[in-house]
RNA sequence: GCGCCGUUAGCUCAAUUGGCAGAGCAUCUGACUCUUAAUCAGGAGGUUGGAGGUUCGAUUCCUCCACGGCGCACCA
């Protein structure tokens, strides 16, 4: 489908008319070409696992599905119909289904939805047949399926008319189902262990728990202003404060940023919270939880990703963050200071006054697509605004015409410069499942401090493939500190820093009445799914992803179609 | 937002240096009662994404536009 849908559908708009061509010849044969109900006794798959006992038995089964293929032999054909669970050849006779029934099968095209009943048997070459008594039109198709041989490949159709890329092509309904495969094992797994699945509000007042520009919108009645969430953190941790100590949500997060291979505008977003737990727990939490379900779609805690092989067996490599810097620029920047790390990006040959100012050109790349659904609440996000003491964007909180890129400030660059360096230096060397903890406090402002570590709080991000999956940390539950944060915050606000949250004085009330200490997780379902799935681009992942608006010439074509009647089955 | 690449029949893809736009599958007609990329015979299907330009002549070269892919930026 490209932008102007010309010359094409002038052919397409043939075949199209042949098709309701034969569905008018089927309506004056007095048969209903859209009939409610067709009773199935069998799936495809079904019918295949209990074939001997069929066979013996002579039972009629009934399936139905989607008509895939038709070879004619004058008087008999072959087809197979897919359903839910896969395939089935299924054989038609004249002199079974009569001179009328086999009429009717002859009006039949592929991509027709039919129900089939009768005896199975195996054919000479040895596949498992139905052979049908009785064929039923259950839907009459009008548009051509893709080629059998080659498939759909246009990624563009793909992602525009999924329902046909998941009639066509067997794998991207594979990788469907195991996304639904991991989410309910995900479910099965928390729900096991106490926590309460919750649901918090999708519309907000106020946009929280990340960093991130949100898109706006407006309910009428209420006369006011809304933003779809960028997190749910804030919500949920307002739930531990109420007692509800085990919580999770799984839900769509929205933020209107830049659109790539790791980012759709809306994503699935796993955050759980354990009262009474810090990050450590968290970590066993995640480990725990992905061996599950890496063993319930692979049947073992192995999986291929790419060129990888990656195994979630437990325990997973545990690294400080500062031990993989170290690792992989040979330098222990702990504690150092702001001229140091500047000095070894220099020595390095990185852009350190770019990345200072913000400007940095074609850097700050491994974050990026790191996150996507893996960074829950935006901590790190967070940091940076409130070190924003200078440059960028003016304008309001939100919407306002310039692209973020405030200028870091002077306090704020070895933050900035230690987390660039990570990103670049170390990052893509951890394929195997990883744990990297204990982040610097400057970009980690929600998390709690790092007792007899000055400078570092509790915070860990699993990181798989060289992405990360995840960010989780004890939480931050002083009402004063957090208090501080928010102050900060503002004033990166008013120093335009886009991205920055309001202050959210509703969550500092719920605080100061005492929320247990607590470790919480984000994790981003849609990365997890690519990892499972060997998916190179979220858009593999997400059933609809967001493309910009398709020139459909809907009336045109229903004009078209009004004209000719092709000679077809007349 | 920027850069590069792409867009040819319903689908998957070809087309020498600018010289009549092709194939396979699908579709249509005919034959065929165990085929499975069924087979055999015959036919139809195109304003090469859109609009301009250069040229005797443009799928091919140039400009603009639309959509997509990749990279960058932004960001999570």
């Amino acid at each position: 489908m490209h932008a102007s849908p010309p010359r094409g559908l002038e052919v397409s708009h043939r075949i199209i008319s042949e098709r309701v061509a034969r569905l008018e010849l089927i309506k004056q044969k007095g048969v209903e070409p859209y009939p409610t109900k067709f009773s199935v006794t069998h799936t495809a798959a079904a019918v295949l696992e209990a074939f001997e006992s069929l066979e013996k038995d002579q039972a009629a089964v009934a399936v139905a599905g989607r008509l895939l293929s038709k070879r004619g032999h004058g008087k008999a054909s072959f087809g197979h119909i897919l359903d839910r669970s896969g395939k089935l050849q299924a054989y038609f006779r004249e002199d079974v289904l009569g001179p009328e029934g086999y009429e009717l099968f002859g009006l039949l095209d592929v991509g027709d939805i039919i129900g089939v009943t009768g005896p199975v048997f195996r054919t000479r070459t040895g596949e498992v047949t139905v052979k049908a008594e009785s064929v039923t039109l259950l839907s009459k198709s009008l548009r051509p399926l893709p080629e059998k041989w080659h498939g759909l490949k246009d990624v563009e159709t793909r992602y525009r008319q999924r329902y046909v890329d998941l009639i066509v092509n067997t794998e991207v309904r594979r990788q469907f189902v195991l996304r639904s495969r991991i989410v309910s094992t995900i479910r099965r797994f928390l729900d096991s262990r106490g926590f309460i699945e919750v649901e918090t509000p999708i519309l907000q007042p106020l946009y929280g728990g990340a960093f991130a520009r949100p898109f706006v919108t407006r309910h009428e009645a209420l006369d006011m202003q809304l933003y779809l969430r960028i997190a749910d953190e804030l919500y949920l941790k307002r739930l531990l404060v109420g007692g509800l100590d085990r919580v999770y949500e799984i839900g769509k997060d929205f933020r209107n940023e830049g659109i790539d291979r790791t980012h759709n505008p809306e994503f699935t977003q796993l955050e759980v919270y354990q009262a009474y737990a810090d990050y450590q727990d968290i970590m066993d939490l995640v480990e725990e939880m992905l061996v599950e379900v890496v063993t319930e779609v692979h049947g073992g805690t192995k999986c291929k990703y790419g060129e990888h092989e990656l195994d979630f067996a437990r325990p997973w490599k545990r690294v400080s963050y500062f031990g993989a810097l170290k690792e992989a620029v040979g330098a222990d920047l702990t504690g150092s200071s702001d001229e140091e790390v500047r000095a070894l990006c220099v020595k390095l040959g990185m852009d350190v006054e770019a990345i200072a100012t913000g400007k940095k050109p074609g850097a700050e790349t491994g974050r990026a697509g790191a996150v996507q659904g893996g960074e829950r609440g935006g901590q790190r996000a967070e940091a940076r605004g409130v070190a924003q003491d200078g440059g960028g964007g003016a304008g309001g909180p939100v919407g306002g015409g310039g692209p973020g890129g405030a200028g870091w400030g002077r306090t704020m660059v070895r933050g900035r410069l230690l987390d660039e360096l990570f990103s670049e230096k170390a990052q893509p060397n951890l394929i195997q499942p990883t744990f990297v903890y204990d982040y610097p406090k400057e970009v980690s402002p929600l998390a709690k401090d790092k007792g007899g570590s000055p400078g570092i709080v509790e915070r860990f991000e699993p990181i798989v493939a060289g992405l990360e999956v995840g960010n989780a940390f004890s939480e931050q539950n002083d009402p004063l500190e957090q208090a501080r944060q928010f102050d900060l915050q503002a004033q990166a606000r008013a120093d335009g820093a886009l991205e920055v949250q309001p202050k959210d004085t509703d969550y500092l009330r719920a605080l100061e009445y005492g929320m247990a200490p607590a470790g919480g997780l984000g994790l981003g379902i849609d990365r997890i799914v690519m990892i499972l799935t060997d998916a190179r681009t979220i858009r593999d992942v997400v059933l609809f992803p967001q493309l910009r608006a398709e020139a459909l010439r809907e009336e045109d074509e229903r004009e078209d179609e009004g004209g000719s009647t092709p000679d077809a089955g007349a």
